[in-house]
This record gives C-alpha cells, structure tokens and sequence, in this order.
DNA sequence: TATATTTGTAACAGAAGTAGTTACATATTT
DNA sequence: AAATATGTAACTACTTCTGTTACAAATATA
C-alpha cells in the first residue's frame, strides 16, 4: 500500500533537533549531512523533506556556513499529526479512479455510502497521532538511549553532543570518498 | 501517499452482491462482467480483486455458463476491516528505507520509540473500520437510491434486478463492439 | 571583497505499485 | 462438443518514491 518513509524520516529528523535541543538546553540548528548521518541516507533527501517541514512553518533554515535548520515549533505542543499534515499531502483511502456508472444503483451511490466511514477511519488515526507530542517522543528516545545514564554519572552533554557531531562528521569524510 | 483503489472497489463489489442478495431475498452470483459494469473497469481488474477476497475465504467463484462469484460471508458480520485486510497487505506507516544510523542515540532508538504512536494509530484506524458491517453499506446503498422507493410502491425486485442485468449487458455490448 | 560553506531545487535513473488490456488455458453447464 | 465464465500470465503506461549529481543562491568569515 503505502510505501512511502517520508513521514517516519520527517519524525526522525525532529527528533534529532529536539534532543539536541534539549541536551544543549538552548536552540540548536543542525546541517542537513549531520541529519542524513542520523537517518542513514542523503543530504538531498533529508532537504527535501525539511523543505516540507519549513513550508509547514516547523523549522526554519539558513544558508552558509554556520547554517543548517532549526526548530521553530514548540516541542510540547508540536503533534505527529501537525508532522503528518506537513508531509502527507495524500489521502488514506483512494476511491475509484474512474467515475463508478451511474446508471448502477450501487455505482451512483457507493461513494456518498462510504464516505462516512472512511472519512471517520482517517479522522480516528489523526486524533491518535495528535496524542503525541515530539516531546513525547524525544523524551522516549533519551529514555532509551545510554544519553540518559551517561549525564546521571556526570558526563558533560555538551562533550556527548561534540561526539556525536564527530561521528557525524567522519561519516561524511568516508561518504565524500567512496 | 496510498494510490491504490482496491479497497473502496472490492467494497463495491461485496457491496453489489450484498445488495442483490438482499432484493432478491436469496443467494446470488454475479459474473465479473456486470460487476465491471457496475465499477466502471476491466473485468480483469475486478477478477484480480475477487481473488484476494475468495483467498480471505469472504466470496467463492465458479466457472462456466451459469458462473460467477457469490458471498460466502454474511454481511451482518463482515466489517470493513475484514474486507481491508482481504485485499491491503500493506502496513499503514512504512518505517526507513535504509536501517538508521545505530551508532547514532536517535537513530539506534527511533523506530522503537514510534512503535507504540505508529502501531496505535494503525490500531484506531482498523478499529473504526471494524464498526462497519456490509450490511451497513448495503442498507445505506438502498436507502440512498431509487430502490426502496420503487419496492415500496409496489416493483417487483426481481424484475428491478432484471433492469440491471439488462443494462449491464447492453454495456458490455458496446464494450465488445468498440 | 573573496572564499568557503551550506541550503534549495531541478533533473534524471531505477525500483516498485497500480490499472488497464490482451490472450489463452481451465473448468463447467447444456 | 459447444458455449460460457473464471484464473492468471504478460505486457504497457502511469505514478510515486528514493537516491544521486549538479549547480545556483545565500551567507559567514578571513
């Protein structure tokens, strides 16, 4: 059916803004190849889909260096489904690609029928969505990963995140040579 | 995102033979033919489509003169979420495409943390769907058209479904000849 | 101001899903 | 035996999606 990664990537990358957001404890923009490390594939697709975040107002991006994008949304109050709607332009059920016949008491009524229906199927998984805040989610992923502990000991979150920016960094060294 | 009409079509075509059951006051069969009629496509397509659904055990087929398909299932316990997962296979949210970088905190925990929001809304999506019975969309089919109406001023259903047929022939007709 | 850096996006290839169509083997009724 | 209907393979055309290259536009900094 749908086979599109679009909105797990757009989650993905929010998510990477929005724990680094907090381990840094102040805003933070990242550069589309440090995403494309995280996501595991290219800058230019990882853009593409930042191009959709930003029409939706969530992040905001700047050229040059020192640029990259960052979070315009508040964490707590942006949902999976404002995420959803920014990158989904899609409908969840596809009716009939030509018109059903008319002169079919069942082809000139079957879309009026189902619409109720399907239209509340669609609108049950939005409102679940909405449940979630990136929030939600960022705080789940710092949950499970060692970031966590790692700061309970002691470990400066400023020093993880320089890790992180050098595991980035040479991932994209042994991208520019292969 | 989903392109795919298969869904809403095999609903039509269950909801074609639900709707002659119910006129006809016993079990019928309906070629490919005049379901494509009724459609509005290939009889190919429909036969693709009843396939899927005669695998989820939901109608049964037989050939020659005299042939077609007919439900097995009874529509006041058929859902629509049976029919989705008859003929969608797919899963509703597709995770990466490529495994998230797992030397990275986000993308080591990523698909873990969206599990349990993704699979939720899966989860309300289908149940919405299983609110539905066939016989749901069928009665709302002859409420919405002409049928009921004509019974009520006295038509005979058999020869209202005999109209049908007659049309969905002539439609073939032309389809053939062209 | 010149240079280096980073984004934005067009353009293209390749993979996969889908509908529509033709063709024909298989099964079944009469 | 003939007529009829399904089952399905094979092909085309179209769409969506990811990955990739290429390059213009914008921007920070020396």
């Amino acid at each position: 059916m749908n086979f599109s990664s679009r909105y797990v990537v757009a989650i993905h990358i929010l998510t990477a803004l929005a724990v680094r957001k907090r381990l840094m404890n102040t805003d933070v923009s990242m550069k589309s190849e440090m995403l494309s490390w995280s996501v595991n594939t290219n800058p230019v697709v990882v853009r593409r889909i930042i191009s959709k975040l930003r029409e939706a107002g969530i992040v905001t991006s700047s050229r040059g260096p020192e640029g990259g994008t960052r979070l315009l949304s508040d964490p707590k109050k942006l949902t999976l489904l404002d995420i959803y709607n920014a990158v989904e332009d899609g409908v969840l059920f596809h009716l009939h690609y030509s018109i059903p016949n008319q002169e079919c008491p069942v082809g000139k009524n079957i879309q009026a029928g189902l619409k109720e229906a399907l239209s509340g199927a669609d609108k049950a998984m939005r409102n679940y969505l909405a449940k979630y805040s990136l929030s939600d989610i960022s705080s789940d992923i710092i949950e499970r990963s060692k970031i966590k502990k790692l700061i309970e000991n002691g470990a400066d979150p400023k020093k993880l995140d320089e890790q992180f920016r050098k595991a980035a960094f040479e991932y994209y060294e042994n991208y520019r040579s292969k």
